[in-house]
DNA sequence: CTTATTGCGGACATTCAATATCTTTAATGA
DNA sequence: TCATTAAAGATATTGAATGTCCGCAATAAG
């Protein structure tokens, strides 16, 4: 019940490239650099967020990543899925079918009342996600750091960036 | 980002000592054979609620666990934490220190908006979980299962209880 | 008292997913 | 052409989840 931390990564870096002029691109190098992550395995979690449409790459010098969508366009759940799968925190195996006092030919109708509860928590967590978009988190953080921060990361992640 | 199935044990565990006369006793050899999964690891499962103390464990035959609370006060939030803890879903490894734009002697003040997004949509899974009670399963299940089927399991399960 | 049963706790093996790295390929701009 | 970059896949490494085992202490029944 932990999530990984690739989602951590993903989410920075959608952040940054958010606060990309339009157009602009950003390698997995620098995104790496600026991040202190191993290289090779952000590129994993970059690669799933293409998968998923979330954001595009282009090959060459000057490659690199930027937003596939307008940032208000972009939640935290598609982030967070993009990384995590689909799938429901809580598995249902069916073991209420090994009950011994249970006939062959009897229906058990639908998932019971144990796994409905477990999934309508996982709808909640995910209902908070969906409502979170990466331009919410902009807005948030252009407002908290301090404007030197803000400008010098501006100016590191420009000096990076290449493309139109 | 998958619970175990070991929660899924422990609810249906927890279910069938709800219903259980006051007072009786059901061993673990009982429940797993009714569910059909290996006791061994089982005895886990339960040991884990017993020192949650959601459940209380006999010695000697004619032993086993029964609640340690009436069913009305035991939460699915409490059965699930029992088993996974009670460790926050997202990690924050704080990555953002790495920012090579960041000053040696600078202050970040607490955890950011990412940080802060995630830790919201886990307090809304918790909250689900917090308000659903074994009562509240115990009634929902008496209302859907066919009544053949919640005798049966009443005889199957009163046959192996003991004590008072 | 003796004995069988049961939970408790720890040690241990196994299996599988997460983590991390590397290599090759294809595309692209300089 | 040539250097640079993402894409894709193969492959190690690590660690957690899963599953088993054994000795111990407590307890009830005979
Ligand atoms: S939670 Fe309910 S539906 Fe899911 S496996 Fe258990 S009994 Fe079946
Ligand atoms: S999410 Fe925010 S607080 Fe957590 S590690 Fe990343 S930057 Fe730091």
């Amino acid at each position: 019940m932990q999530l990984r931390n690739q989602v951590e990564w993903a989410l920075h870096c959608c952040s940054i490239l958010a606060g990309l002029p339009p157009g602009q691109r950003l390698s997995t190098k620098a995104l790496a650099e600026f991040h202190g992550v191993p290289k090779p395995y952000l590129s994993k979690a970059l690669q799933s967020l293409a998968q998923a449409g979330l954001i595009e790459g282009t090959l060459g010098p000057s490659g690199g990543y930027r937003l596939a969508r307008p940032a208000a366009e972009i939640s935290f759940l598609e982030i967070t899925e993009a990384i995590e799968g689909r799938a429901r925190s809580f598995a249902c195996t069916e073991i209420r079918r090994n009950a011994p006092c249970l006939r062959a030919d009897e229906q058990i109708s639908g998932p019971c009342q144990v796994a409905r509860v477990m999934w309508q928590a996982d709808e909640a967590w995910r209902a908070v996600l969906r409502s979170q978009s990466l331009a919410d988190l902009s807005a948030t953080l252009e407002a908290e750091l301090p404007e030197r921060l803000l400008a010098d990361a501006e100016a590191w992640v420009g000096a990076r960036s290449a493309g139109g």
